[in-house]
DNA sequence: GCGGCTCAAACGTGATCACAAAATACGGCG
DNA sequence: CGCCGTATTTTGTGATCACGTTTGAGCCGC
């Protein structure tokens, strides 16, 4: 486990949680940081944000503030009202009606359009992936092996229980597939799904345990992608999905 | 025609057009502020700019900056930059590699992933509206009445070749509708997607004029709400996206 | 007349300030 | 012991400033 203890139930307000003191781990987030350009401040307080919302650094609820954001980064507190402000674009963050934000909530409806949202787009934007690399069996197979690593890894944590690594590696196994479609409108949807998915798989895990997330589809999307076969591939990301949404599914009436 | 002349082919750059004064209407624009508490600011800023971009106003490549849209709507520097920001997020703007904003380009691949998007998500948003509704005959009933009235001004509008009335009106049909379905997340995304497509809606109607926009599938959605035929809605508004899509396509053709 | 260069204007970005509203902490009252 | 009203702190929001970069128009040389 790598959570240190932080998981534990806390006072959950109707709106705002605790007022822990934020820690945002990005030591594990994966680099994005691809132009040659210098990346600007806000951008880089908008990845890190990003990546501890997607990977369910934050639970649900949980206040954020300009100033504490800015604070907790080291920056000041323009750039932070920046990347609160995109994200909340993206459905990940929500405006209480004083115009503060936080975490959004979730809820059994929310739960389920997301689920139907990721099963709308995801298996279609898998099988894009695997047209953009139709001619290119060399392609393909590389792509696929790439995939493969990923999943081993992500194997591993999953028997250590390292729930960090798990959220980490299994959003890149995904968007590693869906970055090959090479269809940024495409993936932009889904970024924002996966934003707004992200904080309920904290809650998951720290109910349910690594343990149950062990039988996902991916060797059968990698096997797919080997072979080709758009029709498979479009079926095992969908009962991936299926999975990991039933999964969040009972981790939230567990909580209940 | 209202565009008063200004759709006449400009100097188009490769990523920044020409440097008109941006005229933003938005007296037209359907109000949008419901809840009681005053709008902020620079929530009023980011609809108006929204509002701009969907409805067409602003031809794809138009440069904005945060300095001109700041003058523009009478306001500081501040709110305009977080209306950038948000719609930049939500696709609508994109930023050159200097930094720059505009307004997104449309390519071929794009329109293409917008069509698709757009096939998966809202046919089955509108099904989610006549399921939300299903018990409740009454609702459908009013809820066709108000969509029937929007589509006689549409028409109207579409008669008088006012294109800007046939994009306020086009949007607030669909929208309508889509709302009653109740699903925020659904929304979201393809808000997303109306706001990535109205860019292109303004040279399609500039060069194909609004009589291309005539035959519609708004009365067979109307019918198919009031039948409670989820299947027939789907296919409705299946087909209106089609025609609208194609209708783009062959305005951005006739452009080369 | 035309292309390249220069320089002033405009721009993005980050920082900081002021103000009103909201949240939190606190102390007194029942 | 619990509740409520007050005071302090924190917060969102808009405005403004400074700095380095980019843009684009005008000018010079060819």
């Amino acid at each position: 486990m790598v959570w240190k203890g932080e998981i534990t139930r806390e006072k959950k307000g109707p709106v705002t949680a605790a007022k822990a003191p934020l820690r945002i781990v990005t030591s594990g987030a994966p680099k994005t940081d691809a132009g040659g350009r210098s990346a600007a401040v806000h951008e880089t307080v908008y990845e890190r944000l990003r990546w501890a919302i997607m990977s369910g650094q934050l639970e649900p609820g949980r206040a954020l503030s300009v100033r504490s954001l800015a604070a907790e980064f080291g920056v000041s507190a323009m750039p932070a009202r920046e990347a609160i402000r995109q994200l909340a674009a993206l459905g990940a963050l929500e405006f209480t009606p004083t115009r503060r934000v936080a975490v959004a909530q979730m809820t059994p409806e929310k739960l389920s359009e997301l689920s139907d949202a990721r099963l709308a787009l995801e298996p279609a934007l898998a099988a894009r992936a695997l047209t953009a690399l139709d001619g290119d069996a060399n392609a393909r197979e590389k792509l696929a092996a790439k995939l493969l690593d990923i999943d081993e890894t992500l194997d591993k944590s999953i028997k250590q229980g390292d729930s960090a690594a798990y959220a980490r590696l299994n959003s890149e196994f995904h968007f590693t597939l869906y970055e090959a479609a090479d269809a940024p409108v495409y993936l932009g949807l889904v970024e924002s799904l996966w934003l707004q998915t992200g904080p309920f798989m904290r809650v998951v895990i720290g109910r349910l345990g690594t343990a149950a997330l062990e039988d996902d589809q991916h060797k059968e999307v990698v096997e797919a992608l080997r072979a080709g076969d758009a029709k498979k591939l479009e079926t095992a990301i969908r009962d991936d999905i299926k999975q990991g949404m039933t999964n969040i599914a009972r981790g939230y009436s567990a909580e209940e």
